[in-house]
DNA sequence: CTGAAAGCGCTTACAG
DNA sequence: CTGAAAGCGCTTACAG
């Protein structure tokens, strides 16, 4: 019933590898057979079959998105930005979840590689960072791609921005704002993006001759409970910070909602900056300033890596390449001047 | 360099068919023959190429997930219950995000469907409902699992929930906490269960002996703004409800910026109840009434339908299956009985 | 510029 | 209970 190679070659009076040079472009065929050829394509809607090709060429056409992260957001974003790469190419994407540094990690990732022989892998942190992970992949010369990884560069290509830099642009926008009394709520420390954006802030601190005072940064862990739980420390007084700054916007969130519990206006009373523009930030009010990373493009940029080949040769022991992508700071609702009033100095 | 069936019947002194024999818990082979078999297969870490295996059965173990949704939340979420029934028999997910209702619709997704040979897929809502995508996979055979579907339930087996039952039960929630005076805001008209869930609200409200004023129901469309602008007309006076039932989390939330910006205190001023539990309704402050779906459950159903066979009987005309998920009502911060100030009655 | 043969690694009838 | 042969639908050398 359905068309094959076969029917394809005879409808076209040619042999079936002429389909086959047709089909994949390849050189040393006349025009005129081209053309007889793709009206044979085109009259029988032949499509050829992945499988018997996967199968001739060892090549799957398949890459596999590893993920371990909360923020779905994230993983939806990454993921269409993989899949419209993907499908320019002929490529499809599947998606693999697994749990970064589980006990058996290595039962479970080693079979999933095997049995689907994909052409490659793409690790989204903290995934990037999985040294379980990667040796398997090693192991079984399978080529993959690292977004964002916080260690060992060398290791395999890699697609990521420049955290401390945003960070860097977000603190000075509240300076600018005219704030000097910036608290500052750090990532959690497994995170190599948490210690980056932290960088960023006191580097602008000191850039601007602005102390940062011990009691103003505060441990967090990238959630909403860590920023809430921050924030009550931050705000428990009146000389409270007139900016925070959380490294992320879910804790964002959390500092915002300990403010509204203790009846501080934002952002007169205190303004309130994040990092990642998750959709809730924009879906609370005030609204939060925030971040915006580059997520559908870091998708697309590593699937790009493997489909032109630059993780297998990576794997092969050419240098890896470091892509680095745009970010750009978004200032709301929440980031304002400072009172007077709260900030007697 | 990789092993092949070859390599594991030549190692266990068999015949590559009883080597087949084993892997796929085909009957009539020796307990011996079979223990001899797996040694080798254990020994050589042996994996049955899938290329071969699906050219040789035309099936390609793959599922794919067609998804026109801008809820990062319950794409994620469905996906993972896909992925988990998948994985336990051997499938993978591959996602596939189209426009719905687009102009070349049939363009984009008849080669999509023809090149990858899926074996099923899973239309997600909105395109569970599109004609021209069900069109394409009637044609070319491709079985096919709807979910939440508005219209013609016999087309395809289906997996939903009973948004009507749950919007009853949100509802008697607001009146069992006191509430007499209750608004509505409807869902996108476009959208099959904002519909159902208008329904569950008139009919806990009629069953309740409460009347629905006309000036309490407002046409929304499942977004922030048109709860926020929703909320601002419910809200214009002191004559308001003690209770507003978004028919989902987004208009929820619109709901609850507006009242801050009103300076009403949610919950004693006013109650506020959602639907879907997106994550952003429980890090705002006061977390979010709502309901939950059993996204993830739903999907796992999806995938089942597809590998256990029973979307392929409905495509040959077998009668069309339909799973009813349970739905869990979440009672949080932002509902509590009416004070008596808000209500004169 | 074009083609006949062999092979990729499995499974499906068919024998015995 | 087990196996030899053929075939799934392509591509990769190799000829000419």
């Amino acid at each position: 019933m359905p068309v094959t190679i076969n029917d394809v070659a005879a409808a076209a009076g040619v042999s079936i590898k002429t389909v086959s040079r047709v089909l994949n472009h390849e050189p040393n065929v006349r025009t005129k057979t081209r053309d007889r050829v793709m009206t044979a394509v085109n009259a029988l809607h032949y499509r050829p079959n992945p499988s018997a090709r996967s199968l001739a060429t060892a090549r799957s056409l398949l890459i596999a998105l590893f993920i371990d992260n909360p923020s779905t957001a994230y993983v939806t974003e990454f993921q269409l930005g993989a899949i419209a790469r993907c499908r320019e190419a002929g490529f499809h994407l599947t998606v693999e979840p697994i749990e970064s540094g589980a006990e058996k990690l290595e039962e479970v990732v080693r079979p999933m590689i095997t049995n689907l022989r994909v052409d490659g892998v793409i690790l989204t942190p903290p995934v990037s960072d999985d040294a379980v992970v990667m040796q398997v992949l090693k192991q079984t010369g399978t080529p993959f791609v690292r977004i964002a990884p916080e260690s060992e560069p060398q290791r395999a290509p890699e697609v990521h921005m420049d955290d401390a830099r945003a960070a860097y642009e977000m603190t000075r926008h509240l300076i600018e704002l005219g704030h000097s009394d910036i608290a500052f709520i750090m990532g959690h420390p497994q995170h190599g993006a948490a210690r980056l954006r932290h960088e960023g802030f006191r580097q602008a601190m000191a850039d601007a001759g602005l102390e940062v005072r011990p009691d103003r940064v505060k441990q967090g862990y990238f959630s909403f409970k860590s920023g809430f739980e921050c924030a009550e420390a931050l705000l428990a007084d009146d000389a409270r910070p007139s900016a925070i700054f959380a490294s992320n916007d879910d804790m964002a969130l959390g500092v915002l909602a300990m403010a509204h519990r203790r009846g501080l206006n934002v952002p007169d009373d205190l303004s309130i900056a994040g990092f990642d523009d998750t959709p809730a930030a924009s879906v609370v009010w005030p609204q939060i300033s925030t971040v915006r990373q580059p997520i559908f493009d870091m998708g697309a940029a590593a699937a790009d890596l493997i489909i032109t080949g630059a993780a297998r040769r990576a794997l092969n022991g050419a240098p890896a390449t470091s892509q680095l992508l745009d970010f750009r700071v978004l200032p709301r609702e929440s980031t304002a001047p400072p009172a007077k009033a709260a900030n007697p100095s």
